[in-house]
DNA sequence: GATTTATTTTATTATTTTGCTAAATACCAA
DNA sequence: TTGGTATTTAGCAAAATAATAAAATAAATC
């Protein structure tokens, strides 16, 4: 339950969408995502950053690579505490709630 | 399932979330929505399109007032596809689904 | 028609975001 | 320690965003 800094603004870009699906099961490369796109490799550097920094993917290195990997948990309190805001899906968020405490 | 252009977007700054929530379960004067914030009238006209663009809510004349009104159908939609993108929380998912659709 | 109320659009400014290239850093292997 | 691979940081330009004040629009009322 950590301070999470602007999860919805690292969410609104389509690319970060797509590392953070990319990311999901198991970690991946940075070089490893970056050829999934059609950008520099700083640029998704850059997106990392963003990423990080709103605690939705964690790094680790081995060797000379930067291996990252989605932080599901804190996306989960995020979209949690925005359909409470919002009262919306009661159910589902009763039951995305359960999910996370797992 | 309208072309919801940049929900994320619209969702990632923290004064339309809340103009959401406001509009929630009735529609909501423009001005009333606008005193709950200490920003300029245009600066709310400003999130109000930004939210109208997104369809994230709709908009009414009566007389001389504008009532704004969260379509919530649009961020489950949304939210629906993000969590289906992310194959996160399964069974909330379902459910969120079910109620956008009854 | 003129006035008032409610709200938007326009124009401007400051800041942030997104992308790039070039240079720097980190690790491994010969 | 030199070289190669992987990735980042630094620096910059272009575009987008967020805010404001001033002017414009729309509807109701006098």
């Amino acid at each position: 339950m950590v301070d999470q800094p602007d999860v919805f603004t690292a969410l609104a870009h389509p690319v970060r969408r797509k590392i953070l699906a990319m990311a999901r099961d198991e970690a991946m490369a940075a070089g490893e995502i970056a050829d999934a796109f059609d950008l520099a490799r700083p640029t998704l550097s850059g997106h990392f950053n963003v990423l990080k920094a709103a605690g939705l993917i964690t790094v680790e290195r081995r060797g000379t690579k930067l291996l990252y990997a989605a932080n599901l948990s804190v996306l989960e309190d995020a979209l949690s505490g925005l359909m409470d805001m919002l009262r919306l899906g009661e159910a589902a968020n009763e039951t995305l709630k359960e999910i996370k405490d797992a």
